[in-house]
DNA sequence: CTTGACCTTGACCCTGGGGGCAGGGTTTAG
DNA sequence: CTAAACCCTGCCCCCAGGGTCAAGGTCAAG
């Protein structure tokens, strides 16, 4: 199959897929006019790194998922690398979540600060 | 004043002082040698800018503040047009922490799953 | 055989807030 | 006089692609 009926089977443009190529995640063969061709596989492989990208996870760390899903694995999070990222991730998360915490107190902070600022002059 | 006493006093990077200026953000004058020459009210105006990006608002999004600032007021953030920007970031940050809250629970879900999936087998 | 619609290719510029580097000119202290 | 420290502009890099382009390939209908 083609790049477009990929892209659409998978649910993502066409210049994600050559992105997701770009970054060593797909080796598509080429047919003799320099078209990518690529295997049902495929298909299941961009599915995962669009649903792990839509997590946060950056294209580089998805590579241990694929290549659970490449070591005949039917779930690319049965191996242990893929809980460890899971774990990675969770933990980032949190980490941001108590950032912004943090910063929605300042804000708020800020603002009531800058009102009575206001209505005291 | 030039530029890294400039960058110095306000305690950012010369190359961060050279981006706020390509965002309009800062119009300094210019030395016959072509050195840029810097106010005493720019290194408020620096430090301004410095605090609201780490208040995660965009460089466009402080030019509200910076005119107030300009107006004449002591305070950036006592013009009608600072409290909208305010109020538009705390929703922002509400905004995301509720996606990162969700995106928590569904990380966490995919763990437990895979990781149940592992022991069963 | 040709036309037109659609597909694919690689290549370029863009995002935000700068960091890093190159290759120059200027100034200041010793 | 020279070396260090400063300043200038301009270019490439990040991340996950989006937008646009010119050029060429494919496939059906006429």
């Amino acid at each position: 199959m083609r790049i477009g009926d990929l892209a659409a089977e998978a649910g993502v443009t066409v210049k994600a897929v050559r992105y997701y190529e770009s970054q060593g995640l797909l080796k598509p063969r080429r047919e003799a006019n320099g078209y990518r061709a690529y295997s049902a596989e495929d298909v299941i492989v961009v599915r995962e790194v669009k649903a792990l990208l839509s997590l946060g996870l950056t294209a580089e760390q998805t590579y241990p998922f694929i290549e659970c899903l490449r070591a005949g694995n039917d779930r690319a999070d049965v191996c242990p690398a893929s809980l460890t990222a899971y774990r990675a991730r969770i933990a980032e998360v949190d980490r941001r979540i108590a950032e912004l915490t943090e910063l929605r107190i300042k804000l708020a902070d800020l603002l009531t600060d800058a009102e009575n600022w206001r209505t005291q002059r």
